[in-house]
DNA sequence: CGGCTTTGACCCGCGC
DNA sequence: GCGCGGGTCAAAGCCG
């Protein structure tokens, strides 16, 4: 069924990167046309001006529910309902990031939290999912990320996904990567959640002072 | 020695 | 209600 991913919430992103050891990416794309707003929403800092990339990455919109691994990757169960209220603002959220921000605590354990965990885990924080073609799964944003998990997908060839976390202090940002199963070369990359800090507030900045945008 | 990756187990949500 | 799949945690091992 297509147009489930109308809803306008989780966007996903082509991107053609070049096999080059440092495919970095992404953020790179919004300026193809794509809301900046939402873009910000998600953490996604994109530079006022709109100024060109260095990258000559050749981004396509994600959205084509007959796209094969697009179509997958959005009706994941994180999918894209709970993205639609950029306003996550809510107390749940509030709630929930105080939890989230330590996973020691989270719906482990304590069955009195059920409840509301219950709510609260469809209420992720915003994703943003692109597609690149690369040959190396992590993708340089400029941000410094910790595997935190891997897992092995069913219905795929490439079965299998990793998870990483934004290092950072305070930020709980995570990222999924995950291969195309129709094509190995083709990486899915899903972030989700909002940076608190900069690109070069991870890691001072020097070459990532142009990436200022993830 | 510190940080990161790997891997197995646990828990939850969802579909049947 | 049960089973399956997905996401996360935490311990152990590895590397710089």
């Amino acid at each position: 069924m297509e147009g489930n991913q109308g809803a306008g919430s989780s966007r996903c992103y082509l991107l053609d990167v070049p096999p080059v050891s440092r495919p970095s990416v992404a953020a790179h794309q919004m300026e193809f046309g794509y809301p900046k707003e939402s873009l910000q929403g998600l953490g996604f800092v994109v530079p006022p001006h709109g100024g060109p990339f260095l990258l000559s990455t050749d981004a396509v919109p994600f959205t084509n529910p007959t796209a094969t691994c697009c179509e997958k990757t959005i009706s994941d169960p994180w999918s894209n309902e709970e993205v639609g209220t950029s306003d996550s603002k809510d107390p749940n959220d509030q709630t929930s990031s105080s939890k989230d921000g330590d996973n020691s605590c989270r719906w482990r354990g304590s069955s009195l939290e059920k409840g509301k965990v219950k709510v609260k885990r469809k209420m992720r924080e915003p994703r943003f999912c692109f597609q690149t073609r690369s040959d190396v799964d992590v993708l340089d944003d400029g941000y410094k990320w910790r595997k935190y998990g891997q897992k092995v997908v069913k219905n795929s060839l490439h079965p299998s996904r990793s998870y990483y976390r934004c290092t950072h202090n305070n930020c709980r940002v995570k990222k999924r990567v995950e291969r195309l199963s129709e094509d190995c070369r083709m990486v899915i990359t899903t972030y989700e959640g909002r940076h608190t800090h900069s690109p070069c507030d991870d890691e001072n900045s020097s070459e990532h002072e142009c990436f200022s945008s993830f």
